[in-house]
DNA sequence: TTGCTGACTTGACACCATGTCAAGTTGACA
DNA sequence: TGTCAACTTGACATGGTGTCAAGTCAGCAA
């Protein structure tokens, strides 16, 4: 562990992020990290207790340099439900791909590991309530369709922006950012308005 | 391998879906899979070559015990393109809590197996070609809409049908089978159709 | 009876990635 | 000069998959 703010720390987790965006997140091993940033692997031991603990300092670290919470504050601005909505979608579907990477190797360790499963939770819940603010937002201008609860309408939603579906989408059926972040937003709004 | 149609086989596939039903996936070894059958872990792999293909050939076995192929057959049924996008979504999304073991299994395997890969893909094509012809019959009836081409509309059916999805509903958000259902059928004809 | 065959058992082992442990090196700083 | 933290090297345990070799045993055929 060590100090937080380490150089050597920060290397490793940039080093990390490298891996994830080239490779396989399962191509990602520790020594293909440590390989990269010039060290033994067991001197990423010194760091990082385990490979999960690494991913998900990784991800934290992705958000910091990204800024994520300066770009989800900015779909909070619109004051219209429906313009909020729409915010909210290309905020968060425009991430997405950013992270793709350390999603896809988080989403891979959580059916063995119980950290990485509770770590990706604990994000997937920000998106959640991400969902359920621009949700309570529509049901504010009245615009909420009477077949949903707030909740019921926000958990929908929440499903649809999912990594998993944006990966069939993106790359699967080959669309193009534009495409999606577009069908996403049309979506929602038929789905969940009135 | 041995001769197709052995009856330690079937006893082997019938104990591999037991298992993925009771525990997660992760807790199906192959020594699991051959202890509840009875017989030592290498007999297993008399059998079969790996546990890859011993989890695909444990789909082809559900799928063949519960008759998947009838199941959507009904759905074809249907003359009317809405009423046969409903039956369609009933169908498969009434068939996922059913493989949902060996569905999970199958994508936490992905990670690391190409064979798995390859045979999930296979699936899902199956699921993505009803989606298609769900949506050749809507647009016969002139009831697609315009904002989406037919390839389109079938690619974003088919991200609202995933498995994924269906978890993150129904056990994530602990909605019921039925909800489960009748939002699909909604959220699909909302989106879809003019 | 003898001998063969196929299904299965037992037990050992290679592989691969994670994670641990112990002993040694090195460079900065007091 | 001595100490300490960061790092290195190398060995090793663990857990699951998959392989290999030798042996058991029932059934069946000449």
């Amino acid at each position: 562990m060590s100090r937080e703010n380490s150089e050597t720390r920060e290397r490793i987790l940039a080093s990390a992020w490298e891996l994830l965006m080239e490779a396989g997140p399962a191509a990602v091993r520790m020594s293909d990290i440590a390989r990269r940033t010039g060290i033994s692997r067991q001197a990423v031991y010194l760091h990082f207790p385990s490979r999960a603990e690494l991913l998900i300092a990784t991800t934290r670290y992705i958000d910091e340099v990204k800024d994520v919470d300066a770009r989800l504050a900015a779909s909070r601005a619109a004051d219209d439900g429906l313009e909020r909505l729409d915010a909210f979608i290309e905020a968060w579907g425009n991430y997405i791909p950013e992270i793709h990477g350390v999603a896809r190797a988080l989403i891979d360790l959580q059916a063995k590991d119980e950290a990485a499963q509770a770590a990706w939770a604990d994000r997937m819940d920000a998106v959640r309530h991400g969902c359920r603010a621009a949700v309570a937002a529509l049901a504010r201008d009245g615009r909420l369709t009477g077949d949903l609860s707030e909740d019921e309408a926000a958990d929908l939603l929440w499903s649809q922006l999912s990594v998993e579906s944006w990966e069939v989408l993106r790359l699967r059926c080959g669309w193009t950012q534009a495409r999606y972040i577009e069908a996403m937003q049309q979506m929602a709004r038929r789905t969940l308005t009135a």
